[in-house]
RNA sequence: GUGGAUGUAGCUCAGCUGGUUAGAGCAUCAGGUUGUGGCCCUGAGGGUCGAGGGUUCAAAUCCCUUCGUUCACCCCA
């Protein structure tokens, strides 16, 4: 299938390498893990990501012939929401809590560098501050973490929606100023401008790049404390030494961004899909699925981008090797071996053995071939006599082995 | 969803404006070395030329369809 793949041996290894890498800080800052289905009712994501965002329009698994319509989940954030309130392990007053997740998403959308039909997320959810404070912590943990990943360099993102009667009022302006130059957009921007005001401010067309120069401005439009939440973040990084870059035109796809969306870029080689990790503020989000007044924030790691940066900066990741190879030469051998193939496996060690019926030469050239640390060769001759010669491949030496002394701890 | 590139051996790729049994390197196996890796030499095995249809005396090569891969648009992680 298109854009869904199979994964294997060492980018599997590098993939749950930085997914533990992640996880140590997540625990650190008091995140737990939680689980949902990689369905949820369509409905859910109607009603979260947004009726005209794309995610809904195109890029959605459903399966339309089951009642209520199940979709694959194009995102996290919003089964988590769904069954942090509906599993009650929070609720409007509480304090606060903070999770995280794991997990494949899927989203309907032609397969290119850097995406996929079937990619990994680890998104953590924040629920219950409305300080800005909020904000800044989570901003700092991710440069963390991806500052110790070696992924090149990546910059931060950031701006403000303002709150939901701001972003009411802006987008009913907005729509004013494009309307009145309808002729001066692109076309998708015209059918946009119905659906999604917001993002004819991300539109690349020169066109409308030219129109949105002199659109009016959000920052603008923002009450007081809408203002000084942004301040006191752009501040509170500042202080912590988190670089980052005001972009005014930044909107999310996802509508239910409000106050604060942010964005890391990969600027180091991953084509044109380079954003590794996004988020954002979504007060009003959890309201829409649950009816409670909860603010929240969080963030999606692109786990899938991650590992291509990782494997372009070609660190040399462990590879793994057998810790023995087996050569059995003849019958006897062949008797004997199986016995201790069992006993040294128990110990945890990787002992290979080639069962085919080919030449010792063939079966070293083998033990070679994969790299195997040591390898003995068990006939006839070493069973009666009782000693074998164990080889030391990297070594290019030999040793006896007194068939009285314990093999694991020749190896 | 739109546009471009591409598909020949396990891998990387040659194969001209159609012309006999489709090639190379690497890898594999065997032998040189009766039971010992990396280097070297010799040989062998391995392909419905992505799939289906069409044109032709003749198709890996030309045309159509389809599937896969890939890059960009778009969108986003």
């Amino acid at each position: 299938m298109q854009g869904i793949k199979d994964l294997f041996y060492q980018d599997l290894e590098i993939r749950n390498w930085i997914c533990e890498h992640i996880l140590k800080f997540l625990y650190s800052y008091g995140y737990l893990e939680i689980q949902t289905p990689i369905m949820e009712e369509r409905d859910l994501f109607f009603r979260s990501v947004g009726e005209s965002s794309d995610i809904m329009e195109k890029e959605l698994y459903t399966l339309d012939s089951l009642r209520p319509k199940i979709s694959l989940r194009p995102e996290g954030t919003a089964g988590v929401v769904r069954a942090i309130f509906r599993n009650k392990l929070f609720y409007s007053g509480q304090d606060f809590i903070k999770v995280f997740y794991r997990g494949s998403m899927f989203r309907h959308n032609r397969p290119q560098k850097g995406r996929l039909r079937e990619f990994m997320q680890i998104g953590g959810e924040f629920f219950g501050i409305k300080e800005p404070i909020a904000e800044i912590e989570v901003l700092a943990m991710v440069h963390q973490f991806l500052k110790k990943l070696p992924i090149g360099d990546f910059v931060l993102e950031i701006n403000t929606l303002g709150n939901k009667e701001e972003r009411k009022i802006y987008i009913e302006l907005l729509f004013k100023y494009f309307e009145g130059n309808i002729v001066h957009l692109c076309k998708e921007c015209q059918s946009r401008l119905f659906k999604s005001v917001l993002r004819v401010l991300d539109c690349k067309h020169e066109k409308c790049k030219r129109l949105v120069l002199t659109a009016p401005s959000l920052l603008d439009n923002l009450g007081r404390e809408s203002l000084s939440h942004f301040d006191i973040i752009l501040n509170g990084l500042m202080e912590l030494g988190v670089p980052y870059v005001v972009n005014r035109n930044l909107v999310r796809g996802l509508e239910y961004y409000t106050r604060t969306v942010f964005e890391f870029l990969s600027t180091d080689g991953l084509g044109a899909q380079n954003s590794i990790v996004g988020g954002g503020r979504y007060d009003n989000l959890v309201n829409i699925i649950a009816g409670e007044d909860v603010p929240a924030l969080g963030f999606a790691v692109g786990v899938d981008r991650l590992e291509m940066l990782i494997k372009k900066n070609s660190i040399n990741f462990l590879e793994k090797r057998p810790d023995l190879s087996i050569i059995y030469a003849d019958e006897y051998g062949k008797q004997q071996v199986l016995k201790w193939l069992i006993n040294l496996r128990s110990s945890g060690k990787w002992i290979d053995c080639d069962y085919r019926d080919v030449s010792v030469r063939a079966k070293m050239r083998r033990a070679n071939r994969i790299k195997s640390k040591k390898v003995i060769i068990i006939g006839e001759d070493e069973i009666k006599k009782k000693i074998a010669i164990i080889k030391d491949m990297d070594m290019h030496s030999e040793e006896a082995w007194d068939m009285k002394k314990s093999l694991l701890e020749m190896i």
